[in-house]
DNA sequence: ATATGTGCAAAAATTTTGCAATACG
DNA sequence: CGTATTGCAAAATTTTTGCACATAT
């Protein structure tokens, strides 16, 4: 059993042939798929699974922190699994999202919330920004 | 005519009764209205505005920069305007949004999108945290 | 065994849209 | 006046829910 099943069994829940497929299509995902995106990837796997499971499992696993949920300008939500810390870039031309991660924001955010008398539990950055034309080769 | 309903003006929009009493909420509403919100509270100023223009024109608005279209975790949107820079610290046991602003954060952004290759156009930090509890007083 | 979880279809909630009527510039 | 804007109601989207049946522990 995967370290994330583990994970849901010892918060208590059941692990079934529905949650596993859904938790093998948010391993297996590189990007930052909407609900109706893992329905057909998890039908893939689980050809009997409904899209009211899917929602029912996402919401408990972002309970259990385990995912978290984006909530871009469109409409509706993206989910994406709890790995690795990082925030995103969105290219506002290409739509492309780009991960990074960088310590001293990581410092500061706890420095602000400390100095505003609060113990960060949760925070998200979103940077939207256009790729600098590289102009030496002209 | 106020600054705001001039540059609506300038970017060719007709300011009817309705905008003006949209934009009217906006500017006296001093926390983050949802479009429903800005309905209720339209209607005082103009009984016969529907809730499709109120969507209509916060999307105009949106699109203008003029107000921020802010999606927590609630299922709907939130919108605010867009007339002094600041991000949002939410408090997590009382729901309370706390507006705050930091210099070296407006640094650090701006220097993580340009070692991404990027020019920064816009960004949103959201913080969650738990007030701390002042021990000193016990 | 039995509490949990699921599929289905209906409902709820949020947002968008078509169109005839209205009003701004 | 001409055209952008509006209200209304219907439609589209996204998400939630009730309930009878199925399944993990």
């Amino acid at each position: 059993m995967s370290d994330l099943e583990q994970q849901c069994v010892e918060a208590g829940l059941k692990m079934t042939g529905q949650r596993k497929a859904i938790l093998e299509v948010l391993k297996s995902s590189g990007d930052h798929p909407s609900v109706e995106e893992v329905y057909d990837r998890a039908k893939r796997l689980d050809s009997s699974i409904s899209i009211a499971t899917v929602y029912r499992t996402l919401s408990l696993l972002d309970e259990l922190n385990l995912v978290t949920r984006h909530e871009f300008q469109e409409g509706y939500s993206r989910y994406e699994l709890n790995w690795d810390h990082h925030h995103h870039l969105v290219d506002l031309e290409t739509g492309e999202v780009i991960e990074f991660q960088n310590d001293e924001l990581e410092r500061l955010k706890i420095k602000i919330a400390k100095d505003l008398g609060y113990d960060l539990v949760d925070h998200r950055l979103e940077l939207y920004g256009k790729r600098i034309k590289d102009k030496s080769k002209k």
